[in-house]
DNA sequence: GTCCAGGACTCGC
DNA sequence: GCGAGTCATGGA
């Protein structure tokens, strides 16, 4: 197994256990599993499901392929290697965040115990669609039975190392499903009909990270969203932070994000629309940052 | 019973 | 363009 070590360098001020914290924030989380500071997931690279675990190594991130489930050839393991870069988005200077934090008075503390934290990321773009959809307007421990319970129904499971590993169901499967199907799992009609309408047009090819981001900037990819059924202001920025990497991308309507103002303001309320836009000024080009430290708070 | 959760749509004006 | 009603479930 040794010789299945893959280490995947970070930069100095990333610790990878603030993001193992975030991770382990849900134990009905399904797509994958934390034991003893190592997260094990499968993958599929190219057709081929891949299973390993990382873990935090002292130049970065190790990540160890379960036996019978490593990826065929160099070109896989630079699959998983990039996977793990995006997920935990380590190619990102967060210089000037932490400069921010010193300086912002709402940022400052939740920065300073954070720090070392990094946006963790969606990279599958239906994947991605499909959980800010479930997260509309309910809790999210609500959310993550929902998402399992989608998970079990249409995706499939890899058995390794004496343990089920879930890939989510692909755009194409659901694209011909019908919302009954999701009804059943206790997801709402109208949010069956906006993930089955995500899952058409990815599933078409029309929808893609790619054609999103050739749109080049944060403002026309909303606008590109939010013109989808389903897609309000909310899940577009949600999509912009946690998938297509926007590190400005700002929720504001999030209801967790208010809680999170409310307690770092001290207010005896949660703040105004306005309020929290005003708080988010000075942190323009790293809302998406601020917005993820200030989510800590509330665990 | 009421209110609130990581909102968005629809309708009436 | 803006406010109110509706969607639906589960926990406090």
């Amino acid at each position: 197994m040794r010789d299945e070590l893959l280490v995947i360098p970070a930069p100095e001020d990333f610790i990878f256990d603030e993001c193992l914290a975030y991770l382990m924030r849900s134990a009905d989380e399904c797509m994958f599993r934390i034991n003893d500071g190592t997260v094990t997931r499968a993958l599929d690279v190219d057709g081929e499901p891949v299973v390993f675990g990382m873990s935090g190594h002292p130049d970065g991130i190790a990540v160890e392929f379960l036996e019978g489930f490593a990826p065929g050839g160099l070109e896989g393991c630079d699959k998983v290697s990039g996977f793990v870069r995006d997920w935990l988005d380590l190619d990102r200077d967060l210089r000037p965040f932490y400069e921010l934090g010193e300086s912002d008075p709402l940022l400052h503390d939740v920065v300073q115990k954070h720090r070392g934290l990094r946006v963790v990321g969606i990279p599958d773009l239906f994947e991605t669609f499909v959980w800010a959809i479930l997260g509309q307007q309910i809790t999210v421990a609500f959310a993550y039975v929902l998402k399992k319970r989608f998970v079990e129904t249409f995706g499939t499971a890899v058995e390794a190392g004496g343990r089920k590993y879930w890939i989510f169901p692909d755009a194409q499967k659901i694209a011909g499903t019908d919302p009954d199907a999701l009804r059943e799992l206790k997801i709402t009609g109208r949010k069956s009909e906006y993930i089955i309408g995500i899952a058409r047009m990815i599933a078409d090819g029309e929808l893609t990270k790619e054609r999103l981001f050739e749109l080049g900037n944060d403002k026309l990819i909303q606008k590109e969203l939010t013109a989808i059924r389903g897609i309000g202001p909310w899940t577009a920025n949600y999509v912009l932070m946690r998938c297509l990497r926007s590190p400005d991308a700002y929720p504001a309507a999030d209801v967790g994000l208010h809680n999170a103002l409310k307690h770092a303001a001290g207010l005896d309320r949660k703040p105004n629309l306005q309020e929290v836009e005003a708080f988010a000024a000075p942190w323009a080009g790293w809302r998406a940052y601020a917005t993820f430290y200030l989510w800590r708070l509330l665990h």
